[in-house]
DNA sequence: TAATTACGCAACCGAACGATTGCGCGTATA
DNA sequence: TATACGCGCAATCGTTCGGTTGCGTAATTA
């Protein structure tokens, strides 16, 4: 079973729940009641996102809460770091480029 | 057939091609060395990543090249936006809002 | 105390995924 | 011109995914 950051973030639902819970700390029931799906489906998506750290559970009485864990979302900024400074260094050819047409050098 | 950029970026494999023709354009074969997988495997890769726009291709006689796309790799850094505001802002203020909870305090 | 609520867990199902194998087609090379 | 090469496409297969349904359990409420 893969379970990481990149797979948990790949389906759309889970993306709007990571959304709802970056905001505040919700249970299950008020989760599934903004989608058309179960509120067993949602838990589902929440056990996935606890499981590779990105929601945090804190129990209070009969009900849950979840909330994301915005610390474990640095690690998709950290993967991308890399090509953020390619697309930051492709933009430089482009002017270095631009700059050697303007002043005729090949 | 979910085919976004997030489910794209899903498979570690993927990511490693990526990685790999971030750097310089390559052909399947070429990539296919980097792995255990058969040619067949990365073109069904490549495809994908073609399809959501994170790949270009040029062909050049029988070989075709495969390059990064990395304008497309905005679009993961535009999402990832909304939560670096809330892990930057608000880091912590999330400590409060469960504190909150726990108290019942709105 | 009995009924309700909130939840996790397990079983199950159809669809999608990742990989392999076996082609066929165009391009290079002998 | 015959052969080798690079590639995409299609069929196939086992596995994983996302969802539903049906429970069991603990906390609340009547």
């Amino acid at each position: 079973m893969r379970r990481d950051v990149f797979q948990a973030i790949a389906d759309p639902t889970r993306r709007a729940i990571i959304a709802l819970i970056a905001l505040q700390a919700m249970t299950p029931n008020a989760i599934a009641e903004h989608f058309d799906t179960s509120r067993q489906a949602v838990s589902k998506h929440l056990q996935i996102l606890v499981e590779c750290q990105l929601a945090k559970q804190e129990q209070q009485g009969r009900e849950i809460f979840y909330q994301l864990d915005v610390a474990k979302m640095k690690e998709i900024d950290k993967w991308l770091e890399q090509f953020r400074k390619i697309w930051e260094d492709r933009f430089n050819q482009l002017d270095t480029i631009f700059s050697n047409i303007k002043q005729n050098k090949p």
